[in-house]
DNA sequence: TGTACATCAGTGAACGCGCGTTCACTGATGTAC
DNA sequence: TGTACATCAGTGAACGCGCGTTCACTGATGTAC
Protein backbone atom coordinates (compact mmCIF):
# COMPACT_ATOMS: atom_id res chain seq x y z
CA UNK A 1 0.00 0.00 0.00
CA UNK A 2 2.84 2.36 -0.19
CA UNK A 3 2.52 5.05 -3.00
CA UNK A 4 0.83 4.80 -6.13
CA UNK A 5 2.59 6.24 -9.07
CA UNK A 6 5.53 7.46 -7.17
CA UNK A 7 7.39 9.75 -9.74
CA UNK A 8 11.38 8.38 -10.29
CA UNK A 9 12.95 7.23 -7.43
CA UNK A 10 16.21 9.20 -6.23
CA UNK A 11 19.25 7.99 -7.22
CA UNK A 12 21.21 5.90 -5.19
CA UNK A 13 24.95 6.02 -5.96
CA UNK A 14 27.62 8.67 -6.53
CA UNK A 15 27.35 7.80 -10.58
CA UNK A 16 24.50 8.24 -11.12
CA UNK A 17 23.84 11.80 -9.17
CA UNK A 18 26.55 12.99 -11.57
CA UNK A 19 24.78 11.73 -14.76
CA UNK A 20 21.74 13.20 -13.41
CA UNK A 21 23.07 16.40 -12.51
CA UNK A 22 24.82 16.29 -16.25
CA UNK A 23 22.09 15.72 -17.88
CA UNK A 24 20.70 19.21 -17.19
CA UNK A 25 23.95 20.98 -17.56
CA UNK A 26 24.03 19.55 -21.08
CA UNK A 27 20.28 20.31 -21.58
CA UNK A 28 21.13 23.73 -20.77
CA UNK A 29 23.96 24.07 -23.16
CA UNK A 30 21.51 22.99 -26.01
CA UNK A 31 19.03 25.37 -24.84
CA UNK A 32 21.15 27.99 -25.36
CA UNK A 33 22.51 26.38 -29.03
CA UNK A 34 19.78 25.06 -30.61
CA UNK A 35 16.26 26.44 -28.74
CA UNK A 36 13.56 24.78 -27.47
CA UNK A 37 11.84 24.01 -30.12
CA UNK A 38 15.04 21.81 -31.66
CA UNK A 39 15.90 20.87 -28.93
CA UNK A 40 15.36 16.36 -28.10
CA UNK A 41 16.19 14.13 -25.75
CA UNK A 42 18.29 12.07 -28.03
CA UNK A 43 20.49 15.31 -28.34
CA UNK A 44 20.91 15.81 -24.80
CA UNK A 45 21.68 11.85 -23.88
CA UNK A 46 23.54 12.03 -26.85
CA UNK A 47 25.59 15.20 -25.37
CA UNK A 48 26.05 13.77 -22.25
CA UNK A 49 27.55 10.40 -23.35
CA UNK A 50 24.43 8.36 -22.86
CA UNK A 51 22.18 5.79 -24.54
CA UNK A 52 18.25 7.62 -25.02
CA UNK A 53 17.17 5.31 -22.59
CA UNK A 54 18.75 5.66 -19.45
CA UNK A 55 17.68 9.98 -19.75
CA UNK A 56 14.07 7.92 -18.66
CA UNK A 57 15.48 6.72 -15.79
CA UNK A 58 15.97 10.47 -14.51
CA UNK A 59 13.27 11.95 -16.00
CA UNK A 60 9.48 11.19 -16.85
CA UNK A 61 10.16 12.96 -20.19
CA UNK A 62 11.41 15.42 -21.82
CA UNK A 63 9.46 18.69 -19.84
CA UNK A 64 10.35 16.39 -16.77
CA UNK A 65 13.95 17.73 -17.81
CA UNK A 66 13.16 21.25 -18.70
CA UNK A 67 11.32 21.75 -15.74
CA UNK A 68 14.07 20.45 -13.61
CA UNK A 69 16.52 22.28 -15.37
CA UNK A 70 14.30 25.70 -14.59
CA UNK A 71 13.97 24.32 -10.94
CA UNK A 72 17.42 24.29 -10.45
CA UNK A 73 18.52 27.27 -11.75
CA UNK A 74 15.63 28.98 -10.00
CA UNK A 75 16.69 27.27 -6.61
CA UNK A 76 19.80 28.70 -7.17
CA UNK A 77 18.43 32.28 -7.64
CA UNK A 78 16.38 31.97 -4.38
CA UNK A 79 19.51 30.86 -2.36
CA UNK A 80 21.27 34.41 -3.40
CA UNK A 81 18.05 36.49 -2.45
CA UNK A 82 17.90 34.69 0.83
CA UNK A 83 21.16 35.54 2.05
CA UNK A 84 20.15 39.17 0.78
CA UNK A 85 16.94 39.10 2.85
CA UNK A 86 19.20 37.71 5.95
CA UNK A 87 21.36 40.83 5.50
CA UNK A 88 19.73 43.66 4.80
CA UNK A 89 15.82 42.40 5.78
CA UNK A 90 16.33 43.25 9.53
CA UNK A 91 17.61 46.84 8.94
CA UNK A 92 14.00 47.88 7.06
CA UNK A 93 13.05 49.19 4.29
CA UNK A 94 15.32 52.00 4.00
CA UNK A 95 18.71 49.68 4.22
CA UNK A 96 16.71 47.68 1.95
CA UNK A 97 15.90 50.10 -0.69
CA UNK A 98 19.65 51.36 -0.30
CA UNK A 99 20.95 47.83 -1.41
CA UNK A 100 18.63 46.57 -3.73
CA UNK A 101 21.41 47.21 -6.57
CA UNK A 102 23.63 44.19 -4.67
CA UNK A 103 20.25 41.91 -5.34
CA UNK A 104 20.72 42.48 -8.97
CA UNK A 105 24.48 42.20 -9.04
CA UNK A 106 24.37 38.78 -7.29
CA UNK A 107 21.18 37.52 -9.24
CA UNK A 108 23.30 38.60 -12.52
CA UNK A 109 26.00 36.38 -11.00
CA UNK A 110 23.94 33.70 -11.11
CA UNK A 111 22.71 33.79 -14.03
CA UNK A 112 26.15 34.42 -15.39
CA UNK A 113 27.54 31.28 -13.95
CA UNK A 114 24.46 28.93 -15.21
CA UNK A 115 25.26 27.73 -18.86
CA UNK A 116 22.26 28.88 -20.75
CA UNK A 117 20.42 30.37 -18.29
CA UNK A 118 19.11 33.67 -20.03
CA UNK A 119 17.79 30.63 -22.64
CA UNK A 120 16.14 28.35 -19.89
CA UNK A 121 14.57 31.36 -18.64
CA UNK A 122 13.28 32.03 -21.65
CA UNK A 123 12.07 28.65 -22.88
CA UNK A 124 9.88 28.31 -19.79
CA UNK A 125 8.27 31.65 -21.03
CA UNK A 126 7.78 30.15 -24.12
CA UNK A 127 6.34 26.34 -23.86
CA UNK A 128 2.80 26.49 -21.86
CA UNK A 129 3.38 22.99 -20.46
CA UNK A 130 6.14 24.50 -17.78
CA UNK A 131 5.10 28.67 -17.99
CA UNK A 132 4.01 27.90 -14.36
CA UNK A 133 7.61 27.29 -13.45
CA UNK A 134 8.33 30.63 -14.08
CA UNK A 135 5.09 32.19 -12.93
CA UNK A 136 5.42 30.06 -9.38
CA UNK A 137 9.13 31.22 -8.49
CA UNK A 138 8.44 34.93 -9.27
CA UNK A 139 5.72 34.73 -7.13
CA UNK A 140 7.53 32.79 -4.95
CA UNK A 141 10.20 35.40 -4.74
CA UNK A 142 7.41 38.34 -4.11
CA UNK A 143 6.15 36.17 -1.36
CA UNK A 144 9.95 36.26 0.38
CA UNK A 145 10.67 39.98 -0.41
CA UNK A 146 6.48 40.74 1.20
CA UNK A 147 7.57 38.39 4.24
CA UNK A 148 10.37 40.62 4.75
CA UNK A 149 8.98 44.17 4.15
CA UNK A 150 5.59 43.77 5.82
CA UNK A 151 6.89 44.19 9.65
CA UNK A 152 8.27 47.22 8.70
CA UNK A 153 5.05 48.20 7.15
CA UNK A 154 2.53 47.76 9.62
CA UNK A 155 -0.05 50.24 7.77
CA UNK A 156 -0.26 49.52 4.69
CA UNK A 157 -2.50 46.32 3.08
CA UNK A 158 -0.49 43.08 2.24
CA UNK A 159 -2.04 43.07 -1.08
CA UNK A 160 -1.14 46.49 -2.31
CA UNK A 161 2.70 45.72 -0.77
CA UNK A 162 2.66 42.46 -3.13
CA UNK A 163 1.17 43.60 -6.26
CA UNK A 164 4.14 46.60 -6.20
CA UNK A 165 6.99 44.55 -5.32
CA UNK A 166 5.82 41.58 -7.75
CA UNK A 167 6.44 44.31 -10.32
CA UNK A 168 9.46 44.75 -9.42
CA UNK A 169 10.64 41.54 -9.19
CA UNK A 170 9.62 41.05 -13.04
CA UNK A 171 11.55 44.48 -13.94
CA UNK A 172 14.86 42.95 -11.85
CA UNK A 173 14.65 39.67 -14.01
CA UNK A 174 13.71 41.07 -17.51
CA UNK A 175 16.64 43.47 -17.25
CA UNK A 176 19.14 40.94 -16.12
CA UNK A 177 17.12 39.14 -19.04
CA UNK A 178 18.51 42.47 -21.62
CA UNK A 179 21.88 42.04 -20.62
CA UNK A 180 21.96 39.17 -22.54
CA UNK A 181 20.93 40.14 -25.78
CA UNK A 182 21.31 43.79 -26.08
CA UNK A 183 25.46 44.42 -26.39
CA UNK A 184 24.55 48.18 -26.98
CA UNK A 185 24.05 49.13 -23.03
CA UNK A 186 26.46 48.78 -20.29
CA UNK A 187 25.57 45.86 -17.83
CA UNK A 188 26.59 48.26 -14.83
CA UNK A 189 25.04 51.80 -16.04
CA UNK A 190 21.63 49.13 -16.73
CA UNK A 191 21.91 47.73 -13.07
CA UNK A 192 22.62 50.74 -11.82
CA UNK A 193 19.37 52.49 -13.24
CA UNK A 194 17.38 49.56 -12.21
CA UNK A 195 18.13 50.15 -8.37
CA UNK A 196 17.79 53.69 -9.26
CA UNK A 197 13.68 53.19 -10.51
CA UNK A 198 13.12 50.20 -7.65
CA UNK A 199 14.32 52.65 -4.63
CA UNK A 200 11.80 54.99 -4.76
CA UNK A 201 9.04 52.46 -5.46
CA UNK A 202 10.05 50.38 -2.17
CA UNK A 203 10.70 53.88 -0.38
CA UNK A 204 7.00 54.77 -1.51
CA UNK A 205 5.96 52.37 0.35
CA UNK A 206 6.74 53.54 3.22
CA UNK A 207 5.79 56.89 3.12
CA UNK A 208 2.32 55.92 1.37
CA UNK B 1 19.01 39.67 -65.27
CA UNK B 2 16.54 41.00 -62.81
CA UNK B 3 16.86 39.19 -59.74
CA UNK B 4 18.95 36.90 -57.84
CA UNK B 5 17.19 34.78 -55.73
CA UNK B 6 14.43 37.48 -55.05
CA UNK B 7 12.19 35.77 -52.05
CA UNK B 8 8.92 35.02 -52.34
CA UNK B 9 6.46 37.00 -55.34
CA UNK B 10 4.22 39.05 -53.15
CA UNK B 11 0.49 38.00 -53.73
CA UNK B 12 -1.35 39.27 -56.97
CA UNK B 13 -5.03 38.45 -55.91
CA UNK B 14 -7.01 39.63 -53.35
CA UNK B 15 -7.94 36.04 -52.22
CA UNK B 16 -4.22 35.31 -52.23
CA UNK B 17 -3.76 38.33 -49.54
CA UNK B 18 -6.33 37.07 -47.20
CA UNK B 19 -4.88 33.33 -47.63
CA UNK B 20 -1.31 34.95 -46.78
CA UNK B 21 -3.01 36.95 -43.67
CA UNK B 22 -5.20 34.06 -42.12
CA UNK B 23 -1.84 32.38 -41.91
CA UNK B 24 -0.62 34.59 -39.98
CA UNK B 25 -3.39 34.82 -37.67
CA UNK B 26 -3.43 31.03 -37.33
CA UNK B 27 -0.05 30.94 -36.34
CA UNK B 28 -0.40 33.39 -33.99
CA UNK B 29 -3.74 31.09 -32.17
CA UNK B 30 -1.69 28.12 -32.87
CA UNK B 31 1.32 29.73 -30.93
CA UNK B 32 -0.59 30.72 -27.86
CA UNK B 33 -2.53 26.62 -27.87
CA UNK B 34 0.83 24.67 -28.50
CA UNK B 35 3.85 26.65 -28.25
CA UNK B 36 6.72 27.15 -30.25
CA UNK B 37 7.93 23.75 -29.75
CA UNK B 38 4.74 22.06 -31.01
CA UNK B 39 3.62 24.46 -33.69
CA UNK B 40 4.23 22.99 -37.13
CA UNK B 41 3.95 24.22 -40.89
CA UNK B 42 1.16 21.97 -41.69
CA UNK B 43 -0.87 22.45 -38.14
CA UNK B 44 -0.77 25.75 -39.84
CA UNK B 45 -1.76 25.29 -43.49
CA UNK B 46 -5.03 22.26 -41.70
CA UNK B 47 -6.02 25.20 -39.57
CA UNK B 48 -6.06 27.60 -42.00
CA UNK B 49 -8.15 25.37 -44.32
CA UNK B 50 -5.06 24.91 -46.53
CA UNK B 51 -2.86 22.16 -47.90
CA UNK B 52 0.48 21.95 -46.50
CA UNK B 53 2.45 22.77 -49.87
CA UNK B 54 0.28 26.05 -50.29
CA UNK B 55 2.16 27.80 -47.25
CA UNK B 56 5.26 27.46 -48.95
CA UNK B 57 3.30 29.76 -52.01
CA UNK B 58 3.80 32.58 -49.12
CA UNK B 59 6.43 31.84 -47.07
CA UNK B 60 9.77 29.91 -47.57
CA UNK B 61 10.12 27.93 -44.55
CA UNK B 62 8.71 27.96 -40.81
CA UNK B 63 10.65 30.18 -39.75
CA UNK B 64 9.82 33.01 -42.06
CA UNK B 65 6.14 32.34 -41.14
CA UNK B 66 7.18 33.12 -37.87
CA UNK B 67 9.18 35.69 -38.40
CA UNK B 68 6.53 37.71 -40.57
CA UNK B 69 3.96 37.22 -37.68
CA UNK B 70 6.45 38.90 -35.25
CA UNK B 71 7.19 41.54 -37.60
CA UNK B 72 3.51 42.38 -38.42
CA UNK B 73 3.01 42.68 -34.42
CA UNK B 74 5.33 45.10 -34.01
CA UNK B 75 4.86 47.23 -36.86
CA UNK B 76 1.45 47.79 -35.21
CA UNK B 77 3.29 48.88 -31.89
CA UNK B 78 5.32 51.20 -34.36
CA UNK B 79 2.00 52.61 -35.61
CA UNK B 80 0.78 53.49 -31.81
CA UNK B 81 4.47 54.66 -30.97
CA UNK B 82 4.25 56.91 -34.09
CA UNK B 83 1.25 58.63 -33.03
CA UNK B 84 2.07 59.03 -29.89
CA UNK B 85 5.27 60.90 -30.31
CA UNK B 86 3.47 62.99 -33.27
CA UNK B 87 1.24 64.30 -30.46
CA UNK B 88 3.74 64.67 -27.27
CA UNK B 89 7.37 64.59 -28.73
CA UNK B 90 6.95 68.44 -29.90
CA UNK B 91 5.82 68.96 -26.16
CA UNK B 92 9.10 68.09 -24.90
CA UNK B 93 10.62 66.05 -22.44
CA UNK B 94 8.08 67.12 -19.60
CA UNK B 95 5.16 66.58 -21.50
CA UNK B 96 6.14 63.11 -22.86
CA UNK B 97 6.94 62.08 -19.46
CA UNK B 98 3.63 63.17 -18.26
CA UNK B 99 1.69 60.89 -21.53
CA UNK B 100 4.04 57.89 -20.88
CA UNK B 101 1.01 56.27 -19.54
CA UNK B 102 -0.76 56.54 -22.24
CA UNK B 103 2.10 55.27 -24.51
CA UNK B 104 1.85 51.93 -22.38
CA UNK B 105 -2.09 51.75 -22.10
CA UNK B 106 -2.07 51.74 -26.24
CA UNK B 107 0.88 49.73 -26.75
CA UNK B 108 -1.35 46.79 -24.49
CA UNK B 109 -4.05 47.12 -26.18
CA UNK B 110 -2.33 46.73 -29.40
CA UNK B 111 -0.92 43.56 -27.58
CA UNK B 112 -4.43 42.72 -26.45
CA UNK B 113 -6.16 42.79 -30.17
CA UNK B 114 -3.46 40.30 -31.70
CA UNK B 115 -4.20 36.26 -31.26
CA UNK B 116 -1.53 35.52 -29.29
CA UNK B 117 0.47 38.13 -29.49
CA UNK B 118 2.29 37.61 -26.08
CA UNK B 119 3.19 33.89 -27.19
CA UNK B 120 4.15 35.82 -30.39
CA UNK B 121 6.28 37.78 -28.58
CA UNK B 122 7.82 34.41 -26.08
CA UNK B 123 8.27 32.27 -28.88
CA UNK B 124 10.43 34.93 -30.93
CA UNK B 125 12.51 35.43 -27.17
CA UNK B 126 13.05 31.69 -27.10
CA UNK B 127 14.56 30.28 -30.70
CA UNK B 128 17.65 31.35 -31.66
CA UNK B 129 16.83 31.85 -35.45
CA UNK B 130 14.44 34.58 -33.95
CA UNK B 131 15.97 36.77 -31.72
CA UNK B 132 17.40 39.24 -33.89
CA UNK B 133 13.68 40.12 -34.88
CA UNK B 134 12.56 41.29 -31.34
CA UNK B 135 15.69 42.94 -30.56
CA UNK B 136 15.78 44.92 -33.78
CA UNK B 137 12.22 46.08 -33.32
CA UNK B 138 12.79 47.23 -29.31
CA UNK B 139 16.10 49.05 -30.15
CA UNK B 140 14.17 50.46 -33.56
CA UNK B 141 11.57 52.11 -30.83
CA UNK B 142 14.31 52.79 -28.83
CA UNK B 143 15.91 54.91 -31.38
CA UNK B 144 12.26 56.41 -32.39
CA UNK B 145 12.23 57.60 -28.85
CA UNK B 146 15.94 59.06 -29.21
CA UNK B 147 14.96 61.41 -31.84
CA UNK B 148 12.01 62.74 -30.35
CA UNK B 149 13.63 63.30 -27.42
CA UNK B 150 17.22 64.87 -28.21
CA UNK B 151 16.28 68.16 -29.88
CA UNK B 152 14.92 68.80 -26.37
CA UNK B 153 18.12 67.70 -24.48
CA UNK B 154 21.06 69.31 -26.22
CA UNK B 155 23.39 68.95 -23.82
CA UNK B 156 22.94 65.17 -23.48
CA UNK B 157 25.36 62.73 -25.10
CA UNK B 158 23.34 60.58 -27.48
CA UNK B 159 24.92 57.07 -26.26
CA UNK B 160 23.44 58.04 -22.83
CA UNK B 161 20.31 58.67 -23.76
CA UNK B 162 19.38 56.15 -25.97
CA UNK B 163 21.00 53.65 -23.37
CA UNK B 164 18.60 55.18 -20.64
CA UNK B 165 15.60 54.91 -23.09
CA UNK B 166 16.55 51.22 -23.76
CA UNK B 167 15.93 50.10 -20.56
CA UNK B 168 12.94 51.73 -20.39
CA UNK B 169 11.44 50.38 -23.30
CA UNK B 170 12.76 46.88 -22.28
CA UNK B 171 10.62 47.38 -18.86
CA UNK B 172 7.89 48.86 -20.57
CA UNK B 173 7.31 45.78 -22.70
CA UNK B 174 7.96 43.63 -19.73
CA UNK B 175 5.31 44.74 -18.05
CA UNK B 176 2.85 44.27 -20.60
CA UNK B 177 4.03 40.96 -20.69
CA UNK B 178 3.70 40.06 -17.55
CA UNK B 179 -0.20 41.14 -17.05
CA UNK B 180 -0.82 38.40 -19.73
CA UNK B 181 0.58 35.44 -16.79
CA UNK B 182 0.40 37.29 -13.76
CA UNK B 183 -3.62 37.28 -12.45
CA UNK B 184 -2.93 38.64 -9.26
CA UNK B 185 -2.26 42.09 -10.12
CA UNK B 186 -4.26 44.88 -10.92
CA UNK B 187 -3.67 45.76 -15.03
CA UNK B 188 -4.58 49.39 -14.40
CA UNK B 189 -1.97 49.76 -11.44
CA UNK B 190 0.43 47.88 -12.63
CA UNK B 191 0.93 50.73 -15.99
CA UNK B 192 0.15 53.36 -13.48
CA UNK B 193 3.34 52.30 -11.31
CA UNK B 194 5.70 51.73 -14.22
CA UNK B 195 4.26 55.14 -15.72
CA UNK B 196 5.41 56.37 -12.51
CA UNK B 197 8.98 54.67 -12.50
CA UNK B 198 9.30 56.04 -16.29
CA UNK B 199 8.67 59.42 -15.47
CA UNK B 200 11.57 60.13 -13.17
CA UNK B 201 13.81 58.37 -15.63
CA UNK B 202 13.11 60.73 -18.56
CA UNK B 203 12.87 64.12 -16.56
CA UNK B 204 16.43 63.10 -15.19
CA UNK B 205 17.79 63.00 -18.48
CA UNK B 206 16.80 67.14 -18.73
CA UNK B 207 17.98 67.48 -15.21
CA UNK B 208 21.36 65.71 -15.32
C1' DT C 1 40.29 -10.55 2.00
C1' DG C 2 37.28 -13.20 -1.11
C1' DT C 3 33.24 -14.28 -3.11
C1' DA C 4 28.01 -14.81 -3.99
C1' DC C 5 24.30 -12.18 -4.65
C1' DA C 6 21.11 -8.19 -4.92
C1' DT C 7 20.42 -3.96 -6.61
C1' DC C 8 21.41 -0.15 -9.53
C1' DA C 9 23.00 2.23 -13.94
C1' DG C 10 23.14 2.09 -18.59
C1' DT C 11 22.50 -0.26 -23.54
C1' DG C 12 20.97 -1.92 -28.47
C1' DA C 13 17.49 -2.15 -31.25
C1' DA C 14 13.29 -0.94 -32.51
C1' DC C 15 8.34 1.30 -32.72
C1' DG C 16 4.89 4.40 -34.83
C1' DC C 17 4.43 9.11 -35.78
C1' DG C 18 4.39 13.65 -37.51
C1' DC C 19 7.74 16.73 -39.07
C1' DG C 20 9.30 20.16 -43.03
C1' DT C 21 9.44 20.21 -47.65
C1' DT C 22 9.12 19.08 -52.79
C1' DC C 23 7.03 17.44 -57.08
C1' DA C 24 4.05 17.47 -60.92
C1' DC C 25 -0.35 18.66 -61.27
C1' DT C 26 -5.48 20.89 -61.39
C1' DG C 27 -8.82 24.41 -60.60
C1' DA C 28 -9.81 29.57 -60.19
C1' DT C 29 -9.26 34.16 -61.70
C1' DG C 30 -8.28 37.91 -64.71
C1' DT C 31 -7.54 39.87 -69.54
C1' DA C 32 -7.61 40.79 -74.58
C1' DC C 33 -10.23 40.95 -78.40
C1' DT D 1 -21.35 39.69 -74.08
C1' DG D 2 -18.55 35.52 -75.20
C1' DT D 3 -14.63 33.07 -75.39
C1' DA D 4 -9.44 31.74 -75.67
C1' DC D 5 -5.61 32.06 -73.15
C1' DA D 6 -2.20 33.39 -69.59
C1' DT D 7 -1.34 33.67 -65.08
C1' DC D 8 -2.17 32.78 -60.32
C1' DA D 9 -3.76 29.96 -56.19
C1' DG D 10 -4.10 25.73 -54.27
C1' DT D 11 -3.77 20.21 -54.22
C1' DG D 12 -2.56 14.94 -53.66
C1' DA D 13 0.79 12.14 -52.79
C1' DA D 14 5.00 11.26 -51.32
C1' DC D 15 10.09 11.71 -49.43
C1' DG D 16 13.62 10.95 -45.87
C1' DC D 17 14.34 12.07 -41.22
C1' DG D 18 14.60 12.47 -36.39
C1' DC D 19 11.40 12.62 -32.81
C1' DG D 20 9.90 10.66 -27.94
C1' DT D 21 9.57 6.51 -25.89
C1' DT D 22 9.63 1.37 -24.67
C1' DC D 23 11.43 -3.33 -24.39
C1' DA D 24 14.25 -6.96 -22.79
C1' DC D 25 18.71 -7.05 -21.74
C1' DT D 26 23.94 -6.49 -19.87
C1' DG D 27 27.51 -4.45 -17.17
C1' DA D 28 28.83 -1.91 -12.76
C1' DT D 29 28.51 -1.20 -7.95
C1' DG D 30 27.65 -2.21 -3.22
C1' DT D 31 26.81 -5.60 0.68
C1' DA D 32 26.74 -9.74 3.70
C1' DC D 33 29.21 -13.24 5.42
Amino acid sequence: MNGAVAAKRRPQQDRARQTQARLLDVAGELLAEVGIERISTNMIAARAGLSPPALYRYYDDKYAVLEALGRRLMARQNAVLDAWIARHGPGGIADMAEHVGDLLAVNAAVTRAEPGAVWILRALHATPRLVHVRLESHRQVTDRLADACAPHLPGLSRDRLWQRLRLAVEIGFAADEMLYEEDRVSAMAVLDDVAQMLRPLMLDLAAG
